[in-house]
DNA sequence: GGTCTGACGAAAG
DNA sequence: GCTTTCGCCAGAC
């Protein structure tokens, strides 16, 4: 398995009305220097209906700049779906970070 | 086929 | 506490 797809996995794995950051899927896909390789892979998305990278934000729960894929607003919606609360384009970490133990990895 | 660059983030200065 | 630097991988040039 290669890191894209590590990467792919475990934002697969983010449950609805979670969000997770960055940091923390690249932690979880094995190492959290991947944090740009996340990007990147998400960048790709080679399977958008199971990746749903609007799940995954910066370490401040707002979407990256360059993420408008249609609009910031869209992506907000789509978080608002699954019942995450979003304040001024952000998002309330302590309240929906995905809870899962940084130390975690999926790919030990 | 070597180099540059890009949806980031944490540590160092 | 803000700015700079480095780490990581894949794709474009």
């Amino acid at each position: 398995m290669n890191t894209f797809e590590k990467i792919y996995e475990v934002v697969k794995k983010i449950p609805k009305g979670k969000v997770a950051t960055y940091g923390q899927v690249a932690s979880l896909a094995g190492n959290k220097r991947w944090a740009r390789v996340v990007g990147y892979a998400l960048h790709s998305n080679p399977d958008p209906q199971n990746i749903p990278c609007y799940r995954v934000v910066t370490r401040d729960g707002k979407p990256s700049q360059a993420f408008v894929f249609g609009g910031v607003n869209e992506q907000i919606n789509l978080l608002k779906e699954d019942g995450i609360e979003i304040i001024d384009g952000v998002v309330d970490m302590k309240k929906y970070q995905w809870d899962t133990p940084m130390h975690y990895s999926f790919f030990s």
